[in-house]
RNA sequence: GGAGGCUUAGCUCAGUUGGGAGAGCACCUGCCUUACAAGCAGGGGGUCACAGGUUCGAGCCCUGUAGCCUCCACCA
């Protein structure tokens, strides 16, 4: 027997063990079609956020669906290194450790890594536990393991003997903070207050001046030249004289070039080539020399003289205030300008001249849209407007800078010759080591996961895994990591694997606090999910995070929302009670044949919920589906069924009570089906009440629709329901107690026997076809119900009534006669819905006319 | 500069192929009716941002406008 309430902790507590205990989440059945999915790997660097048990749960529901249709299902579980991040949290704990990870070397370091991940991957697989994610732990990966290294590898290689990874010197974002390069996307650019500063330049020839802007004058150590474009008349003589640079007195030739805007600023720029993406290339066009004039640390070097070792933002203040004393310093501007900041550390990213290690992307992008043209051989997206985002992404791409200066991570497999510095690239170091030393960066932590979906499943091996089950049926994933990862994982899968990676692609957006802001460290506004778990149970975080969202769009988290949903729970909860409750010894289940009219009516609702279900979780619509089956299970099966249930458990007659059960614990257990992807553990709970413990709704199978339901019985019933509504509406108008019998008649509807005795049980309604007494008349979709009043409390109110009533149907009949008298709507129309209109017409003027009659009697 | 999203009840948001506007919460009235008072029965409340267009018919399709938001690219 049940508790009277719902108590998520006793009601999950253990059921995780025992899924495991169980294999239940063992893929390999081969008797079934295959359904993969793998899970987009959190980063090993702490907890699993909100934003996690929203896409796992979404995961999760997937897969447990597609179980019960019964799919070989294999979700992989896996988590990555996350390269920057992970190598910041263990420098971040040596740190107050005392030690840096220079004093340890790169072996040590790497071995305190290691047992970071150690640490922090135990936590997350207690949290996967914790949100129920039915995972097949035997396939578990992680993104630095041997397999998935030595594909890396591989991956590497081929693309360098290919052509597609290169070697060069180029202007990228460094990160002074981590002291590594950074990929395009893993600058983030924000709007920062600063100054424009205009500083005097003095020609070498001449007593000439002109003033150069820039908001970064700490750069011009590395100047190499002053540029104007040679179509602006103003600044174009110019070109070929010289002027001394202010920071440091070297001659600098002005020269010409279109990439300056003419108007924009004084029209002369200043060039740092090492410090500039856009110098850079003029550098390049132009034969310039490119010095850098910063350390890695973003400190000043050599090249700055009294500045050497100053940081960068220091020596502005510092060279700015040596300006405003010989006369350099003209004016500062203020302006809001958009300046790069490390996605990871923060700081501000310094464009600066290194050799790095480049993807050619042009090609692997080309492929890639490609595919996307065709429906065989495209990815899905849902929703599909991020399709375009997608396409637009590869179509502007830019060479992908794979290098980075860490320790953790995957070491590129590059060695170079100590004599000759000739390459040697190849997945197996050189046989004569002695004469070789290894690249020392290690790879972007997008190089792997852009792998991920394949190399989980065993390749580049030809195992039986990834025959079966690449590639995979869906990825699931937010909009925010469209380009770091899908996008990638789209290239490598069309290059390495000629396929998509995955079928379809279900993208969800970001959750939110309860004002709408971002979840922040910062902002100290981050829910653990782990907190709403102990406080409303996992079921009821499972269903707000599945059933208040819209797909690709934000969503804010709502306490509110979450007690509605554990409130839902509780409603499903009880109803199982009442089910329960009524079974007794000499009752065992048999599948119920129809009898009256609420089985039909209630199996008809239940079909219809299965239908629509089955069809909106096919395509991805998880909160309507959810909605549907919420709302069948609270107005129709609670609200309604149960109470036409009521008496017939009551009954002594034993084949009525059993016959009655047959039917609730069909009803029952569908629901608990239907359910079960969103809320797992208490639909087995239900199960196994309703069974034993012995069996699970894990092995089930999804609900079929019942076949040959009299759609004329259920009909009735909804008709009855309909005089119910209007009879409780009197009783609460006229303040007519739920006890106290009430005469009815129809006029357009004839209630027979049985239907008379649900009306009865309802709300103590006797039909009657004599009028005799004091009426009220009331009109509904099928013709118009009178109730005999022994006494109406209130005329005058009656007469409002009626007189409002009348108004309506006036205003009804109007419209729909408009409409028919409309020949296009006629004609144009379907049959079905002009026909549909001329009966709700009929009705209308029948009801009117009987109501217009009544009307007399009240005035 | 380019792309996308949002604007619907007091609040938070749904609205599936175009065919009479929905939920939760809040509010009002009445109920401890033997599954559930975190419940039951009923009620009030919306020019679907604005302006055009297509259509017999538009919250939904098209064009434009306004406000808010996001992403991408950015010139010193």
């Amino acid at each position: 027997m049940l508790e009277n309430k719902y108590e998520p902790k006793k009601v999950e507590e253990g059921k995780y063990q025992e899924w495991l205990d169980h294999h239940y989440f063992e893929c390999g059945d081969m008797s079934k079609k295959p359904y993969c999915i793998v899970i987009p790997p959190p980063n090993v660097t702490g907890k699993l956020h909100l934003g996690h048990a929203m896409d796992n749960t979404i995961q999760d529901l997937l897969a447990r669906y597609n179980r019960l249709k019964g799919f070989d299902v294999l979700w992989v579980p896996g988590m990555d290194h996350a390269g920057i991040a992970t190598q910041a949290k263990v420098d971040e704990r040596l740190k107050k450790q005392g030690v840096s990870r220079y004093d340890l070397g790169r072996e040590k370091f790497l071995e305190k890594a290691w047992e970071w991940k150690h640490e922090y991957s135990d936590f997350i697989r207690s949290q996967w536990a914790k949100l129920g994610n039915s995972t097949d732990y035997r396939k578990e990966r992680f993104t630095l393991d041997e397999g998935l290294s030595k594909a890396v590898a591989k991956v590497f290689v081929t693309y360098y003997n290919e052509g597609l990874i290169y070697r060069g010197k180029r202007v990228i974002n460094w990160d002074p903070e981590a002291k590594t390069a950074l990929s395009n996307i893993e600058v983030i650019h924000k709007d920062v207050e600063a100054y424009m500063y205009y500083l005097k330049y003095r020609m070498v020839d001449s007593d000439e001046t002109f003033e150069v802007a820039t908001t970064r004058p700490e750069t011009m150590f590395g100047d190499v030249c002053i540029v104007v474009n040679p179509n602006d008349e103003k600044v174009k003589h110019l070109i070929g004289k010289k002027a001394y640079n202010p920071a440091n007195g070297d001659e600098l030739e002005i020269i010409g070039d279109e990439y300056i805007e003419i108007g924009f600023g004084t029209g002369i720029m200043k060039c740092t080539p090492a410090h500039d993406p856009n110098d850079y290339q003029i550098a390049l066009r132009h034969h310039l020399d490119m010095p850098i004039c910063m350390n890695e640390d973003g400190t000043m070097n050599e090249l700055c003289g009294e500045f050497n070792g100053l940081d960068r933002f220091e020596c502005r203040e510092k060279l700015l205030e040596k300006y405003k004393q010989d006369g350099t310093f003209v004016r500062a501007e203020k302006i809001v300008h958009s300046v790069g900041h490390s996605e990871r550390t923060g700081v501000m990213v310094e464009p600066y001249l290194s050799n790095q290690w480049f993807v050619k992307m042009k090609p692997l992008a080309e492929d890639v849209l490609k595919a996307q043209e065709n429906e065989e051989t495209k990815i899905n997206f849902y929703p599909k407007r991020f399709e375009k985002t997608f396409n637009q992404w590869l179509e502007n791409i830019e060479d992908w800078c794979i290098s980075r200066q860490l320790w953790w991570g995957h070491r590129i497999p590059v060695w170079y010759h100590n004599e000759t510095g000739e390459i040697y690239c190849d997945v197996e170091p050189p046989k004569d080591i002695e004469n070789y030393h290894q690249d020392e960066d290690v790879l972007d932590t997008w190089f792997s996961s852009a792998l991920w979906p394949f190399t989980t499943l065993g390749w580049p091996e030809e195992t039986e895994d990834f025959k079966r089950y690449f590639p995979t049926s869906c990825m699931v994933t937010g909009y925010d990591i469209i380009f770091f990862w899908v996008a990638r994982m789209a290239f490598s899968a069309r290059h390495f694997c000629n396929d998509v990676p995955f079928k379809d692609c279900l993208i969800h957006g970001l959750i939110r606090d309860e004002k709408g802001r971002k979840m922040s460290k910062s902002l100290g506004n981050g829910i653990d999910p782990i907190d709403l778990i102990d406080q409303y149970g996992c079921d009821t975080l499972r269903l707000f995070l599945s059933t208040n969202s819209t797909p690709g769009l934000d969503m804010n988290f709502s306490s509110e929302k979450m007690q509605a949903g554990w409130n839902f729970i509780n409603k499903l909860w009880n109803a199982s009670r009442y089910v329960l409750m009524n079974v007794d010894e000499t009752y065992s289940y048999k599948r119920p044949q129809i009898e009256n009219e609420t089985d039909a009516w209630i199996i008809n609702k239940l079909n219809k919920t299965i239908a629509s279900a089955t069809a909106n979780l096919d395509r991805y619509e998880l909160a309507i589906a959810g909605n549907e089956i919420m709302s069948f299970v609270w107005d129709d099966f609670c609200s309604m069924y149960i109470e036409f249930t009521k008496s017939a458990l009551n009954s002594e007659d034993l084949a009525i009570k059993h016959h009655t059960l047959d039917t609730l614990i069909y009803v029952l257990e569908a629901i608990v089906k239907l359910l079960h992807p969103f809320i797992p553990f208490v639909t087995e709970e239900i199960y196994q009440n309703i069974h034993s413990k012995d069996v699970s709704i894990m092995k089930e199978s999804w609900p079929e629709i019942y076949e040959g339901v009299d759609e004329k019985k259920a009909e009735d019933v909804d008709r009855i329901i309909e005089i119910i509504k209007i009879a409780r509406e009197i009783r609460n108008e006229n303040n007519i107690k739920p006890s106290k019998e009430l005469a009815v008649m129809s006029d357009g509807f004839k209630l027979d026997d049985s239907l008379s005795a649900i009306l009865y049980r309802m709300t103590k309604l006797c039909v009657t076809d004599k009028m005799e007494e004091e009426t009220i008349v009331r009109p509904t979709t099928f013709g118009s119900v009178s109730f005999i009043m022994s006494e109406i409390v209130d005329k005058k109110a009656e007469l409002e009534k009626i007189e409002k009533e009348l108004a309506r149907l006036e205003s009804e009949i109007k419209r729909s006669t408009s409409m028919l008298g409309n020949e296009r709507f006629v004609s144009k129309a379907p049959a079905a819905k002009v026909e549909e209109e001329r009966a709700k017409l009929n009705n209308y003027t029948n009801s009117y006319n009987t109501l217009l009659e009544k009307k007399k009697e009240f005035e």
